[in-house]
DNA sequence: CTTCGCGCTTGACACCATGTCAAGTTGACG
DNA sequence: CGTCAACTTGACATGGTGTCAAGCGCGAAG
């Protein structure tokens, strides 16, 4: 089951997405998305009304072909704190790569666009509410460092796992997702857990 | 001294910097820089050819009001690893305030001018190499943690004081410069930092 | 077979921001 | 008074987004 039944529209988030993830091809315009698509222009617009709807149509599209829910079952399911901590940064790591190029684009749009700015801030709300789950579970077990109370515990672990920082380790520094999850694991486990690590 | 001799263009970057530091009037146009300024908006094109030229000027000009070396004096002198890392945070942190905005504006122009993609990337090298040194100096005193290799714990040290960073926790988590640097130390510390903490 | 309707195409156009061009104004200074 | 430099006004080109109108092809229903 496809998030699209419409075929022409398959086709237009297809193209988007994989626009979206050719760098290269920077600024990304809804022309070029079209003729990736092998369709007119005006057919795109008759589908998606505006680029920002585009944009918003194309991270629920990679949402459902990455299936979101399963990357963060185990997470949601594990109930210490250091466990939860360690799925939630191996899930959101490795469903990283597929959402990136698509959730950077919606970010940049949230200058300009109101509907883009509310799906952005919905999902990074998400994110956010994964991470005080999980700081909740470490201050319940007792783990949560004494240096940080649970609301700056929770907004470090948010900003230390944020797509910015998935981007620049990837991007910039190269690094392969296995090395991010690996070093964000690392990292936030000596922040976050006290006493004895 | 300024850094501007001119005038009307000191105007003109005071008026810049103003409006990139109210998100309120975002995205931020030429036309409304220029009324800001109190000139015609030719005026401001006779001084800076483009937005991105406009932009890079307003970066070299808050660099030189904020008094970049006077911050960043004492961590470079700093020779042990921890009160190198401790020095740089907190200078960085002390810094990043005067220039968030227009390192921002910065950051938006890189997919679309070569020049300001070439004036951000600068910018961010340095601070690259200042995370480099912290961590050879580090490395130097047997402080560095096992877990890191220099390279990765360069990078990750670069992305965990980043301007996107400091951004989402400055305005999305509503957190103080002061609070920021404070877990930022708590955390390059705790992550940075091998043996025994 | 005809006709209707839907999805698409072609092509023109409005809008808006950036950047360019030309002509005119103002004021300081010789 | 003449000149030069800085600035203004206003028109215009360019390029991307989004709109509008007319037409085409094709399958389904009459």
């Amino acid at each position: 089951m496809s998030s699209v039944q419409n075929p022409t529209k398959a086709k237009i988030l297809t193209a988007t997405v994989a626009m979206l993830e050719d760098r290269a091809a920077r600024p990304v315009r809804v022309a070029d998305i079209a003729k990736r698509a092998g369709i007119s222009r005006q057919a795109l617009y008759l589908h998606y009304p505006t680029r920002a709807e585009l944009f918003i149509a194309a991270a629920r599209h990679v949402d459902t072909l990455a299936d979101v829910d399963r990357h963060f079952a185990q997470s949601r399911a594990a109930t210490g704190g250091r466990e939860k901590l360690s799925a939630i940064i191996e899930a959101w790591a490795s469903y990283l790569p597929n959402v990136v190029a698509v959730a950077a684009a919606l970010r940049d749009l949230q200058d300009t666009d109101e509907g883009a700015a509310a799906a952005y801030a919905d999902r990074m709300g998400a994110v956010r509410d994964g991470c005080a789950a999980t700081v909740a579970a470490l201050a319940a077990d007792g783990d949560l460092t004494p240096a940080l109370s649970e609301m700056e515990a929770t907004d470090a672990l948010w900003t230390l796992v944020s797509v910015e920082s998935f981007e620049r380790l990837t991007n910039a520094c190269g690094w392969t997702p296995d090395a991010v999850a690996r070093v964000w694991h690392h990292m936030a486990t000596r922040a976050l857990i006290g006493g004895v690590c």
